[in-house]
DNA sequence: CTAAGATTGAGATGTGAGTCACAGTTGTGA
DNA sequence: TCACAACTGTGACTCACATCTCAATCTTAG
C-alpha cells in the first residue's frame, strides 16, 4: 500500500525496481495526528518527506501569531526538499491537517543515490521548477485577483487534487477549516466565508463542513480568472 | 571581463579550469538596449541566461495589461532555468532595464556538463532553492506587510545588491522606475510615490530619478519588518 | 534647442477587504 | 447527553490602497 504510493511518487519515477526498493528500505514512516506538527519554521533538520496517506500543510507564521499556508499536500507528494540543497533551517513549518501518515528519507541517504541515479536529480529539479512555478503563479494571483477569484482558485485546484465524481458534481473534502482556507488563500476568514456563501448563493457550490460540492466547475474557473 | 563574472556565477563554483573553459566556449553572448526584450511570457525556448553587465527584470503580465516584476537581476545572476528542467513555454518575461549584456547556455550544452560534473545539478539545485526560499518569503511580504514596508525591503534588498558606500550613506542606481519599482512591490505607483516621499521627509532617503541616497539603512530595515 | 513623451509629485474620492462583535451550529470528551 | 470548545455565518465600521486627476519636471528624438 504505502509501496504503491511511494512508487508513484515523482522522485521515483525512472528508478529500477532494485534501486527503488533500496530506497524503501531506508525511509522510515511516521504517523501523525491531525493538528500534531512534524518540524517547525527554523528547526534543524535534513530529511525529506513524502505523504503517504492524508494532508500535510506548509505554512510561515509571522512574529504576530498570524499565519499564511504555503500549500496544502497530499499522498504521493514531497515536502522538506528545500533544506536538502540550501542546507539552514526549515523555511516553513509542516502540521498534519488529518491524520496523516508520512514516509522519511534523510540527507545522507539520498545523497549517494543521487550521486548514482542522474535521473532522480533530473526528477528533483523538476520538481523544484514546478514549485517554482506554482509559488510565481500565486504571487501573481496574490497582486491580480481578488479574495472571491483566490477563493475560486483554491477550490478548483483543491477539486483537481482531492475531488471525486459524484452524481451532482464534484465531492471535495478538502479537510480544511474556513480558518486554513483563509490562510491558504491570503484573507481573512471572514472575507472567505463571504465569497463561499455568495457561490453557494449562486449555485455554483454546497458547503459542508471541512468540504465542498462543486456544481459547476466552469463558472468556478471562470471566475478564478 | 565577462570571463570574471562568468566564473563566479553561482552555476560555475566546483568547476575546475578545463571544464569551466569548456561550458565558456559554448556560451553565446547577447546585448540588450534598454527595454528590449530577451524573450516573452509563453515563447518556447530553452536557453539559460546569465547576466554579465546590466539589468534584467523578470515580469508576468495579466491579460488586461498590468504587470508584475517577480526579480530584477544583476551582473553574475542566472535566469531561464525553469524551462531547462520543466520543459514547456517560459513562465515570465525578461525584459533589459538598462543597456545590458547576457551570456546565453543552451540546453543542449548543459545536460552533458550536467551528467559529467554532479556538482553543477547540485550547485542548481542550491540556486533553486534559494530561489524557492525567497519567493516563499515574497508571498509572506504580501500578505503580511502594508506597501511602505514592502518598498522599504525593496529598498534594502536594492542597495544590497547595487549600492555603493559614499560619504553621505549608500548611492543605489537601481535604474528603476517608479512605475516598475511599484510593480515589483505589487502596488499602485501612485502609493509608492507617496510611501517614497514619507521616507525623504524622515530624512531615510535622498530621492533622485532611477536612484537613491539612503542615508538610514538601520530605519529602513526596521520599517520593512 | 525645442516639442512631445516619460516620469515624478500630490491631492480628492471610492471601495475591497480587514477588524470587531456577536449569534448560530457542529463536534467532542467526560 | 450535556456542556464547552471549535467552527461557521453575518452585519456595522474603518482604513489602506487603488483610481482618477492634474501639474511639474526630466528625457530624448528630430
Amino acid at each position: 500500500m504505502s509501496n504503491e504510493i511511494l512508487r508513484q511518487a515523482t522522485i521515483f519515477s525512472g528508478l529500477d525496481e532494485a534501486a527503488a526498493d533500496s530506497v524503501e528500505s531506508s525511509m522510515k514512516t511516521t504517523k501523525l495526528n491531525r493538528g500534531e506538527t512534524l518540524f517547525k519554521e527554523g528547526d534543524e533538520g535534513t530529511e525529506l518527506f513524502v505523504v503517504l496517506d492524508g494532508k500535510i500543510k506548509l505554512g510561515h507564521s509571522a512574529s504576530d501569531g498570524r499565519e499564511t499556508l504555503l500549500a496544502v499536500l497530499g499522498p504521493g507528494q514531497m515536502f522538506g526538499e528545500l533544506s536538502l540543497f540550501d542546507p539552514g533551517p526549515r523555511s516553513a513549518t509542516a502540521t498534519a491537517v488529518v491524520d496523516t501518515e508520512v514516509a522519511s528519507l534523510s540527507h545522507d541517504a539520498l545523497l549517494p543515490i543521487i550521486a548514482e541515479h542522474p535521473e532522480v536529480s533530473r526528477a528533483l529539479l523538476f520538481q523544484l521548477a514546478t514549485r517554482l512555478r506554482r509559488t510565481n503563479e500565486v504571487v501573481g494571483d496574490l497582486v491580480f485577483s481578488d479574495v472571491p477569484g483566490r477563493v475560486a482558485k483554491a477550490l478548483v485546484d483543491l477539486a483537481n487534487r482531492f475531488g471525486k465524481k459524484s452524481d451532482k458534481g464534484i465531492d471535495v473534502n478538502h479537510d480544511l477549516t474556513q480558518e486554513e482556507l483563509a490562510q491558504l488563500v491570503g484573507a481573512s476568514r471572514e472575507t472567505v466565508n463571504k465569497a463561499l456563501a455568495d457561490f453557494v448563493h449562486r449555485g455554483w457550490i454546497h458547503l459542508e463542513p471541512r468540504s465542498v460540492q462543486i456544481y459547476d466547475l466552469e463558472r468556478l474557473e471562470h471566475r478564478s480568472r
